[in-house]
DNA sequence: ATGATTTAAGAGTATCTTATCCTAATATAC
DNA sequence: GTATATTAGGATAAGATACTCTTAAATCAT
């Protein structure tokens, strides 16, 4: 798999997260009651980028976390990073050590230009970009739900 | 990471058989010491690619494996898809359930995308192929050794 | 102050991937 | 036939990832 189950829930709750505009915290449990993501495991992954400052967190009634930047500003990479690392984006295909350091592999053109793809679409694409797509064709974020539903 | 190990292997082996363009078979062992991969585990692996129709082996002395077709003919595709299934061509990026088939999550377009972008690679691409660049760069296929050390 | 709500943190469990080991089964060479 | 080389296959262990549970700390409401 390309990104791991726990980056893939840290993208579904920043863009939950994108998609409230309104100021305020939003509690861990909504979110995981909504998504569908165990709440004691979505806490964990949400730690994570509250350590890395793309997230705050408040606690006590009325607490939860938000986006520190406006979602605009916030791309998937950025998420992606935060939890996966770059191993993804440096790492040789055939599992040497020191891609793009040391000799190439036979692999590495071709994967250099597949990978620049991936980190290209990664890269140029906000959080508040798919929250507009998803509110707009009410796509889905869940098994079965709709955007809307969220 | 894109591929399992155990697909990453069964690429480097399958390249192994691709440049060694003589008919007999090879041994597993020459192989996995040649290409430093765990020699039970390789076997495994390539177990599986005989099953699959991909390898044929014989067993006994001067036994080993084979390419059952010419390398040229043999697409990086065909091994992943022999060891690491079609997952990751037709799953959801956010995990959901029915990527194609069920109403499209956020990333799914842009997935689609990328996704096609990583299937054409690998499509494309034939063992000979690799074996032709490595050979004539003489290439890594080992952490710290060239294509025609191995 | 007391109790309720919520995140933080860490320990514990389950499941999957990767790797190792041992015993068969098959083929060759003598 | 006997010894040797080699793949096949199962059982098990080690490691990583995914998930659960418990307790502590912070904040608010009364
Ligand atoms: S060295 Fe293998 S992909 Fe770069
Ligand atoms: S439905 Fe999510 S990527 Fe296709």
């Amino acid at each position: 798999m390309l990104l791991s189950k726990s980056c893939v829930y840290a993208l579904r709750a920043s863009l939950y997260l994108a998609s409230k505009n309104e100021n305020g915290y939003i509690p861990i449990r909504e979110m995981s009651e909504k998504l569908d993501i165990s709440f004691h495991f979505l806490t964990k992954i949400l730690q994570q980028l509250t350590s890395e400052g793309m997230l705050e967190s408040y606690k006590g009634p009325n607490g939860g976390v938000r986006l520190t930047r406006s979602g605009e500003e916030i791309s998937l990479m950025e998420v992606v990073l935060a939890i996966d690392g770059d191993y993804m984006l440096t790492e040789c295909a055939f599992g040497l050590p020191g891609c793009g350091v040391m000799k190439p592999c036979p692999i590495h053109e071709k994967w250099a230009e597949t990978r620049d793809n991936i980190k290209y679409m990664l890269e140029s694409t906000s959080l508040t970009e798919l929250s507009k797509k998803g509110k707009e064709f009410n796509l889905r974020m869940t098994a079965d739900g709709g955007f809307n539903d969220i």
